[in-house]
DNA sequence: CATGAATGAGTATTCATTCAT
DNA sequence: CATGAATGAATACTCATTCAT
């Protein structure tokens, strides 16, 4: 191939890889802004330079793109909480780390914030976090909590709910969180593994608050 | 009015009625099955034995059916939970009361679960349960964790932070109880509780755990 | 048949005329305001005391009403323009009385006027007047100038285009006079006759105004 | 951009103006026989080669095509009246010439006749010419008027019915004329331009017929 | 004859996707 | 590979008319 055709294809390689990123970077304000049902693949295109045509070199629909954003999140917090795991010693840093991690990354990228926050429920079950990836990134928690039962870490308790319920406290925080005027991951972070951690340790004692027999007072209806 | 008229008047209202449930129970598979966005109002009246237009006599739109659902299922749900909160005596009965109810209310109306489980995020914040009668609901048992606190049943933490928990943890602890063969609101309600009544009464307490430096079996990603 | 059956069909017929009439008189408000197309059955009988069903009871449908309306429109002023013309004992006091009765009838019934200025166009040719009676009007009219023709009381010109002339210049004439603050019929009559008089009494007369070489201000544009 | 860029987008340019003649095309003859309320869009396109989509890419909606279709009648028409009356040198010759012009104008185009004619009452008072330019024309045609009278070359008298009748004897005699076997914008011209012209020049001259005291051969109704 | 809920064909409009250039 | 016009199936909603009561 002759020099030109070479500068061309880096051209091309170069415009290729830019006209994605474009698109992904579109796509994600959108379904964050109408949510994936509101928002149209003309909507997305019109947010970059392309041509309508265009989108369909790039991705083959528009669910399409919303899985590729949901892989890319997934992907890059799958990888992030992987190595906040593996920097703990101890099951409590093996928490708040993971929180802590959870919570940096949407509080730094908050279009993908509201791109999940808009899109719940789609994607089957525990959609905590989104895609494919994430399926595996919960699968991977989970083996790490068995591991800490095994080894007597943490006392014996259903670990299905567990994990699940540090996933509802991951979700549910951070929400909270976000919607503060300062957003604060650390106090989050600790907030939520105080509570899991606490809450795990204490599980089985017969929580010490049984005998504490407070007449609540009942706010009317 | 005659004899007659009120017959016919009564049949009518009985007609009336049964087509208006009919649309609703129609509704919430079908909104349950595709979500609001994927559902259509054909797909709902086709499982039904009403003409197109009869749809249009009962509900003003496809949005305005999503809303009696969620409203329905918001009243009952707030209507229920604000019994068992007054039954209790003990804020542990409280928490423990408030989750069994929430997990039977789901585990008795799976129909209604689906619903809202394919139509997380429509709504707004904090959607643990649908429309505005929850938030109303969600205000109250604010409300009553504050009392808590005021009265040392609880320690001083995060009240936004906590409330959320709780839904977070209802709600993931929910999904994961629905997926299971043999489907137990008591065992889920359990585990729920005590997970946050360890939470909060040991919250403060620097948890125990964290002597505990043992080495996590990283697993590979 | 027993005093109370006479009674009653006594009643029915009362309630017969009542509603047809109710319906009339709301039809006609209605294609005033709405047009044809526009107005809608609901519209109608929202607008009386009836159900919707029992508009079927009286009319065959929407255009039905309708034909009802300008039937009745055109009977009335066919019978008063029939009057005036019989009064007449020369051409200017026919064509005079002709436009006087005209405008008159319209300034007295000003929702008459709206129905038909709001659906013209509709019912093909020379709706000048609507429904099927102004046709027969229209001809009794063009009878009469043929006549007058054949008298030599008026000169020898195309009939046809002074039927329609007669008809457009009413028509105009009554739009003009309709959206004047004071409705005068008397003016309109005076103003409307005397242009055709002349028109028609100088018509052959090669017009006088051929050698006013008046320079006309040609307005911009 | 290459010659063969320049090519595609003259061909498509060609394209484009083909593709809005045709959906113009279509509409004046559906508006013409079914009337704005009675055609639909799916009539319209059904008389061309397009797709349902097709005529969103050009129109905005039902309503706009017929604006479009009245803006272009009634530029016309305002451009070959303005030029009609800038070429006389007499109000005889500017009433003849715009009559001339007009009913010419429809012979030429009797689509466009046909589209008025079955649109009438659209577009509020005086509608003889629709559209926004039309109000412009007629109030061109007022200002001549106005000229002519202060000039001394036509009487004084109610200038708004004057023009109202002009507008008037116009869409009658059309009308009449265009339903002849034989159409004949000449001779229609010269009966309206004959009648008004007369009746002008004629009006406060208390008309001489005044005394024919004929008796009128009264038909019966 | 009155009622008013039921009917379902019909309407304007949108939008993901294709394809000729 | 870019373009953007063309496509047409699909959607929410309306309304004249029917009919059981």
């Amino acid at each position: 191939m002759s020099v030109q055709n070479q500068l061309q294809t880096g051209r091309r390689a170069f415009n290729r890889a830019d006209n994605r990123a474009a698109i992904l970077q579109a796509a994600r304000q959108v379904f964050a802004e109408l949510g994936f049902g509101g928002a149209t693949v003309r909507d997305i295109i019109r947010r970059t330079n392309l041509a309508t045509g265009t989108f369909y070199n790039y991705f083959d629909s528009k669910e399409s793109v919303f899985s590729a954003l949901n892989d890319e999140i997934g992907t890059e917090l799958r990888a992030k909480l992987s190595e906040a795991r593996h920097a703990a010693s101890t099951f409590e840093q093996f928490v708040e780390n993971s929180f802590y991690t959870y919570f940096t990354y949407y509080a730094d990228n908050p279009d993908s914030y509201w791109l999940i926050r808009s899109n719940r429920g789609r994607g089957g079950h525990n959609s905590v976090m989104p895609g494919p990836q994430v399926q595996a990134g919960l699968e991977e928690m989970r083996k790490d909590i068995e591991a800490a039962m095994a080894e007597g870490v943490v006392p014996q308790l259903d670990v299905d709910y567990l994990n699940a319920s540090l996933g509802g406290v991951a979700f549910a925080v951070l929400d909270e969180m976000m919607e503060r005027k300062s957003i604060d991951p650390q106090a989050a972070a600790r907030f939520a593994s105080r509570l899991i951690m606490a809450g795990v340790d204490g599980f089985d004692g017969q929580s010490g608050a049984a005998d504490a027999s407070v007449t609540l007072a009942a706010n009317g209806s």
